[in-house]
DNA sequence: CGATCGTTTGACAAGGGTCAAAATGCGTGG
DNA sequence: CCACGCATTTTGACCCTTGTCAAACGATCG
C-alpha cells in the first residue's frame, strides 16, 4: 500500500472511489494521477469553501475529512454532510455558480484540482454519478433527521459512513477511522453532545459497536440495519 | 390572466419561474409553450415517480403540488421537499439515472416533457440553475430539521414556500394557496400532526399568520424571519 | 505540570409525542 | 336541500425522549 502511495501520492482512495462509480478510461486515471501530483494541503478547522462565494474550480479530496455546514445567527450549527476521500467539491452546476454551503476541514486535508473531463473518457459521467450519489445521501440525511430517534440516527449514520469509506477502500473489515468529536456528531445529527455521548454508551453496552481513539468497530451490523432499513415501495396514503 | 392561460394552457407559472432563473431565448420559450400543449393530467395521490425506477425523461410541472418522499418499513414517512409549478422532475444527472425518491401528487397535476436544450438557447443553463436551487433548498431543509424548534421550522418553511410560489407568480401579496393537510406538514417537518396543529394555533393567536381553507396569509413576515434568518458567515470553532 | 479540549456523569426541565375522543368541515347521494 | 360518512382539525391528559446546566474526569500538548 505504501509503495502505491509513493508512486502517486494519495491518489489511491480517490481513484478507488471514482472507479467504483463508473469504469474509468486509462486516460482518465492518468489525468487524476497527474492532478494529484500538484496537491494542496489544508489544516484542520480551515474553511476551504465559503458559503456564497463563487465556485471557480472543481476539486477532489484526496485524503482527510471535511464537512458542509450552515451556521445560524445564534450560533447553532448544522453539519449537512461530510466530504470524504474521493468526493468532489464545487461539482458546480453552471457558470457563476455560488457555494451553497461552507466547507470546513476536520483533519488535515490533501486536495487537488479535478481534471477537465475529455469527451472520449468517462470522467464527466463519473462526476455526474458522484453528484447523484451526493443527492442520495442528502435525502437520506433529511429522512434521518426528520423521522429517526437519536439511537436510530446514530446507527444509520455510522452505517452510511462505513459504506462511503468502504467505497474508497478506507475500511478494515468492520472497522474504520472516525476522526470526529461527539460535538461534531451532535451537530450532524441534530442532537446535543451530551445525548450523543449517552446514546453511544448504550450502543457499546448493548454490544453493537466499539468506539475508542477515533476508530469505530461495527459489531452487530444486522441489529443496526434492522433499526433503519428503509422501505423503497409501499406509499401509504 | 385567464386569457393568457387559454393562449398556452398552464404554461405561464412554469415560464415565469424558469425565466426568473435565467433569461430565456425566444426559441426556449416557444419550445416550452409547445411542450405544454401536450400535457398530461395526474390525479391526487398518484405516484408519478417510483424510488429506484429508471429516469427516462425530464418533466416540467405546469400546475399543482407534488412531493418527494421516503417511507420506512414501519410506515414512518418523511417528505423531502415539494414540487411546485415550474419545477423540474427527473432533472437527471447521467444515463441510467435512477430515481432517488418517490414523487406523489397532492393535488391534480399538469405535467409536460421538458424540451431538449438547444446549444443556442439558455434552457440547459436554466435546468442547471434549477438543480442548484433544488440543492439549496435541500440544505435548508436539513438545517431546519436538525436545528430549529417546531415553531421555527413551521415559520421558516412557510417563508420558503412563499418565496418559491412567488417565483412562479403564484402568490397574491402575502397570501398564497397551501393545499396540504396538517399531517403532510408534519411529515415534512419531522413533527406530529397534533403538534403542528398546536403550533399553528399559537402562530394565529400571536397574529403571525392567518390560515383557513387551504390559504395562508403571512401577517408578520419580520417576526417570522427574525426567528430563522441564517448567518452566512462566522464559523464558530 | 498547568492549560485546554473532549468525554462522562448527575439532576432537572421542557419540548414534543402518544393515545383517544370530540368537533368541524366537506363531498356525495337521496 | 338535507343527511350521511369520511377526512381533517382540535382538544385533553399523560409521559417519554431529549435538552440544559454544571461539574468532574481524562487525555493531550506545550
Amino acid at each position: 500500500m505504501n509503495a502505491i502511495l509513493n508512486k502517486v501520492p494519495l491518489a489511491e482512495p480517490a481513484l478507488f472511489r471514482l472507479r467504483s462509480l463508473v469504469p474509468l478510461a486509462a486516460a482518465d486515471i492518468d489525468a487524476i494521477e497527474s492532478a494529484a501530483l500538484e496537491r494542496r494541503e489544508v489544516s484542520p478547522r480551515c474553511e476551504i469553501q465559503v458559503e456564497g462565494s463563487s465556485i471557480k474550480e472543481r476539486l477532489i479530496l484526496l485524503s482527510g475529512w471535511a464537512f458542509h455546514a450552515r451556521v445560524l445567527r445564534d450560533g447553532r450549527r448544522q453539519i449537512l454532510g461530510y466530504v470524504l476521500p474521493g468526493d468532489l467539491l464545487g461539482n458546480c452546476y453552471h457558470r457563476n455558480a455560488v457555494a451553497a454551503t461552507s466547507v470546513i476541514a476536520v483533519t488535515p486535508l490533501a486536495l487537488c484540482r479535478a481534471p477537465t473531463p475529455e469527451p472520449d473518457g468517462n470522467l464527466s459521467e463519473a462526476f455526474a454519478v458522484a453528484a447523484a450519489t451526493d443527492a442520495h445521501y442528502l435525502y437520506r440525511h433529511i429522512t434521518r433527521l426528520g423521522r429517526l430517534s437519536a439511537f436510530e440516527r446514530i446507527a444509520d449514520w455510522l452505517l452510511e459512513i462505513r459504506e462511503r469509506l468502504a467505497s474508497s477502500g478506507l475500511t478494515n473489515g468492520h472497522e474504520f477511522a472516525l476522526p470526529l468529536t461527539q460535538e461534531l456528531i451532535a451537530d450532524t445529527l441534530g442532537l446535543t453532545n451530551v445525548h450523543v455521548n449517552r446514546t453511544l454508551q448504550t450502543m457499546r453496552r448493548d454490544g453493537l459497536i466499539e468506539l475508542r481513539g477515533g476508530r469505530v468497530l461495527i459489531l452487530d451490523e444486522l441489529a443496526l440495519n434492522r433499526l433503519v432499513d428503509p422501505c423503497p415501495l409501499q406509499i401509504s396514503r
